[in-house]
DNA sequence: GCGTAATCTAATCAACA
DNA sequence: TGTTGATTAGATTACGC
């Protein structure tokens, strides 16, 4: 599995300053000739065919998708002024309706399965959900940069971690935190730090899940008022008989103890089963237990 | 300053347990 | 059937030339 770094050599480094966005792709005039050429033969290449030029360029395949993201708006654009049709729609989609199922939806809609069409669908580790949702817990819009190391922790493609976090915020919406309109979130807040394992007792993250249902690891721990117990006070302890604060503190071994893993190997294998690491741990419960309510848990 | 890469949200599909 | 990874449209921001 690969890691996307984006900073292939064409790549443009943004005077060193601290990566919010990743680097701006700077196509090479063949480059974009191809892009021109397999856009005019298909706009909605499949996940094959643009992992095909994202090779023969050497560039992820994210970019090439983004390509042609944005291709498809712009030739989707039509004039603002004297523009008409409403009753069929821009005329200038004519070319670019893709071709649809019927019933389809005009949003995310597909056309019908074909071998290699969509990229295959990921499977996370528990050891990846963790670092995942241990990071969002701290910081659920991760800066590039943050998003290139998670990349790297969780040996994910750093698409993979933004696709995640995407559908993660839209799932579980964080109080106190919202995009501001006509703001760039990503120009909005400092730098991303890394999780750590133990949060100080005040120093909950500011991502705290909206919905009671939500428990973020880090931030399981929470009995104080607010809208985890709204309706219902009694709602955590979490399971079983375990309380939250023995959650925390298995959270916090396994953590540490994935992060040391992570140093001596320098790099973390995310396909090392959690039964694995679980049992070395020093755990207030029951070993076995603990990895049921875990994966109760994600 | 313009063109466009990067990013966002929202909606949706579809694989899988 | 619910969850969740992947894809899309559409809008916006910000960077390279």
């Amino acid at each position: 599995m690969e890691v996307e770094d984006g900073r292939s050599s064409n790549l443009g480094d943004s005077t060193g300053a601290l990566a919010s966005r990743r680097p701006r792709t700077v196509w090479t005039a063949g480059q974009r000739d191809a892009l021109l050429t397999a856009f005019a033969r298909d706009p909605y290449p499949s996940f094959r065919v643009r992992q095909d030029l994202a090779r023969e360029m050497g560039l992820p395949e994210s970019r090439i998708r983004v390509w042609f993201q944005n291709r498809r708006n712009r030739t989707r654009e039509v004039p603002r002024q004297g523009a008409q049709g409403s009753a069929g729609g821009p005329s200038g989609l004519a070319s670019l309706q893709r071709p649809r199922e019927p019933g389809a939806r005009a949003r995310g809609g597909r056309s019908s399965p074909e071998e290699g069409r969509t990229r295959p669908r990921t499977r996370l580790s528990p050891a990846q959900l963790m670092i995942l949702i241990q990071a969002f817990g701290v910081e659920p819009e991760p800066e590039y940069d943050a998003r290139v190391k998670l990349a790297q922790e969780t040996a994910l493609p750093e698409d993979t971690v933004h696709i995640w976090f995407q559908n993660r915020r839209s799932r579980h919406p964080v109080c106190g935190r919202g995009r501001v309109p006509g703001q760039d979130s990503l120009a909005s807040h400092p730098p991303t730090p890394l999780p750590q394992p133990s949060p100080a007792p005040n120093g909950e993250p500011s991502g705290r899940p909206c919905n009671p249902r939500e428990m973020s690891l880090p931030a399981a721990a929470q009995p104080s008022s607010g809208p985890y117990h709204e309706g219902d006070p009694e709602s955590h302890p979490v399971s079983n008989n375990y309380t939250v604060d023995d959650v925390e503190l298995t959270l916090d071994q396994l953590l540490m103890k994935l992060q040391a893993d992570q140093q001596a190997q320098d790099t973390l294998d995310p396909h090392v089963p959690l039964e694995d690491i679980i049992p070395t741990l020093e755990l207030p419960l029951d070993p076995q237990e603990y990895w049921t309510f875990l994966l109760d848990l994600f």
